[in-house]
DNA sequence: CAGTAAAATATTTGATCATATTATTGAAAA
DNA sequence: TTTTCAATAATATGATCAAATATTTTACTG
């Protein structure tokens, strides 16, 4: 299977789908990659695979365990508490800073988001969830336009989004965490802060599911 | 065989060679890098070269400039905005945690650097400043045990290194940020959130410093 | 002739691949 | 059980490609 759309490098490519992978849900936290078993699946060379999980490392999204696996890190508790820490210091800021810059037709773009992923809460499609949930922070920090602080939100969601989705398959969609309606309402109203504070709860609420989630059983038998 | 056999990948090395070229201000901002210059430089393949610049680009501490230009970033305003917040909300955490577990040695062991770094600002020593004020910071965090916490920090040193650096070199080694005999005061006290208020003073400092620079003129290369 | 714009050429630089090397794992044999 | 050996996988290298930049040459205008 080759990677097609030449017009970004192929280690780019790569990464874009190895990312791809483990934002779905494909990849479950634990799991293994090996190079090798990429390069043939993808169909390219050996270099740009290397970079691309290399850059993947560096962003916490992959990690090394024993000399020769690379494998999707599993959350633990206390790792948990420190994603949730850097997301909660975060996230908001950039949901605060994102609101100044909102205009109607922005706002009206997250608002259709969040019914499709009303939809898909409804529907109890939990791809659907998943993938309309990081799309509407997503959108929402582009606006922020702090490309910093928007790299380490990306990296954190990483992080977290493996074992989302665990969670999510285990419990369905009911319990999910949903302050998308408080965000918006501030929105509309033009109050920063109610969004940040709203992002914070949604933030809060996701996490907590996690952890109940850990508390019960380990994330996965690995091996 | 020989069990302290620290054999590193090369591309290992190579990171950590560049790495501490931007720490130490050897490269500048704004500064360019090849992926070949690296390569006849350091007598390796391009592989790992490429692996490395991978890989510090992902934390920030190098980018893309044109199409085909590797280089150091120039921290604006808004950018250097950004890093600040980011470090304000990460490290007086990271202190925080880090205090609770401090041992007497410890904070001797960081007292000590601190009496180099003091040494170093007596005698205008730019790098050794540098070097051990990093030191005194990493040191410190390293304790807090928090993995991901230490990734971020860790990026956001790289990408606020270099401009520290250029400071340095333009206004010499007075009035540069020391809240670090505060802060070892509150460690022999055990008072986590004084160490955690002095680091964020430290910073706050350091930053202020950086941004007085840079309103006074543009960054340019140093030596 | 002088000066500038355009075209052609050379050089630099990142991207990719095929292949060789090294180290670890796991299975087979002693 | 221990040793040996093959399979596997990561690591590393240098050659080659393509795109972008720098340089030189050429051509045209005033």
């Amino acid at each position: 299977m080759n990677i097609s759309a030449n017009n970004l490098p192929t280690h780019e490519l790569v990464y874009r789908r190895i990312r791809e992978l483990i934002l779905s849900g494909e990849l479950a936290p634990g799991q293994s990659v090996t190079i090798h078993g990429l390069v043939s699946e993808l169909g390219v060379g050996v270099t740009p695979v290397r970079e691309a999980i290399r850059r993947l490392m560096a962003e916490g999204a992959l990690e090394f365990r024993g000399n020769r696996r690379i494998c999707l890190p599993i959350l633990s508790s206390d790792l948990l508490d420190e994603v949730s820490f850097a997301r909660k210091s975060i996230e908001p800021h950039l949901a605060y800073l994102a609101t100044k810059r909102l205009q109607n037709k922005d706002i009206d773009q997250l608002y259709q988001i969040d019914e499709a992923l009303n939809g898909a809460i409804a529907s109890g499609d939990v791809r659907g969830y998943l993938q309309h949930n990081g799309q509407f922070h997503e959108t929402l920090y582009a606006h922020s336009d702090a490309r910093i602080l928007m790299a380490i939100s990306k990296s954190l969601w990483l992080r977290v989004g493996p074992s989302l989705r665990v969670v999510c398959g285990r419990f369905g969609t009911a319990n999910l965490p949903d302050k998308h309606s408080e965000a918006l309402a501030a929105m509309r109203e033009g109050d920063a802060q109610g969004v940040a504070d709203s992002i914070e709860a949604d933030i809060e609420q996701g996490h907590e599911a996690i952890r109940r989630s850990l508390s019960i059983g380990n994330t996965r038998d690995v091996d």
